[in-house]
DNA sequence: CGGTCGTTTTATACTCATTCTCATTCGATA
DNA sequence: TATCGAATGAGAATGAGTATAAAACGACCG
């Protein structure tokens, strides 16, 4: 999964950023280190090689490297906490640029089959779902 | 949807909690505005009918509705930002107490019925979809 | 090489959401 | 009604994330 010296290249030439050590140092940390990490977590590892590094420059590259699909933001969410009083079930769909969030309902989940991916012990006798994706006016204007 | 001063005198007493003014106004305020709704909008609003009210108590009391179960929280997320380098197609199960994430993968959206929920225009074309609950640890520590 | 210009990094100041602290007030129970 | 723990209000503190501006880099051209 992890891009080669050469493909990070590409990419840079591709979307139009310069190619230096700090940003292919974020990207490797990343790629490296399985799992959802935060920018301090980040910052940490990458320091340990650049240890002049600033903080700022991670989150930059972090949200470069989001925006151009390098990384993926791991529940995308609005700055602030939301909340609602409708307790019927029902799912959302959330839009992860503008992170508008729409109730949808509907059976479109196999239960079985989630269930059987789902880790040991883990309780879903609340099932909430949240799909993922880009909304008609995020999509329009690129 | 809305409970009935009685309902939630009656959900007090279950949870243990005493039955205040502010209370009974911030949860109507919630419930009565359909929809997904930021603290300082909800503190906008019970603002109208209690001008002194605090914003913490508003925070404390949103918190404490979340926790009981007569609220739900929307995009459960931990309050930093979390990014992965796994591009692969998966899908993650969150647990919406510690907010710990676990990848999975499997087929269990059908995304023929999805779809027609969706509104128009939604782009799905690289679809996450997030399960929340409880992880078995946070199940056990009730 | 050496100068130039746009990009990137760094350090730091700042914003804003949320939580904490603590003095005061309220509500449940006897 | 008296008591005591719980809840509230005001403002300070925290912490994630962003903005700004100066310095450093690096590609390009002469």
């Amino acid at each position: 999964m992890c891009l080669s010296h050469e493909q990070f290249r590409e990419l840079a030439g591709k979307h139009g950023f310069a190619v230096t050590h700090q940003r292919q140092v974020v990207y490797e940390a990343v790629v490296a280190s399985h799992g959802h990490h935060s920018p301090e977590h980040i910052y940490a590892a990458v320091r340990r090689r650049i240890p002049s590094i600033s903080l700022a420059t991670v989150y930059k590259n972090l949200r470069l490297f989001v925006e151009c699909g390098l990384l993926r933001e791991v529940s995308p969410h609005a700055s602030t906490l939301r909340v609602e009083g409708n307790l019927k079930p029902h799912h959302h769909v959330v839009c992860t640029r503008c992170k508008s969030v729409r109730d949808i309902e509907g059976e479109f989940i196999d239960f079985n089959r989630l269930s059987q991916q789902l880790p040991g012990g883990f309780d879903l006798t609340q099932p909430l779902v949240e799909v993922f994706g880009l909304c008609r006016r995020c999509r329009a204007r690129t």
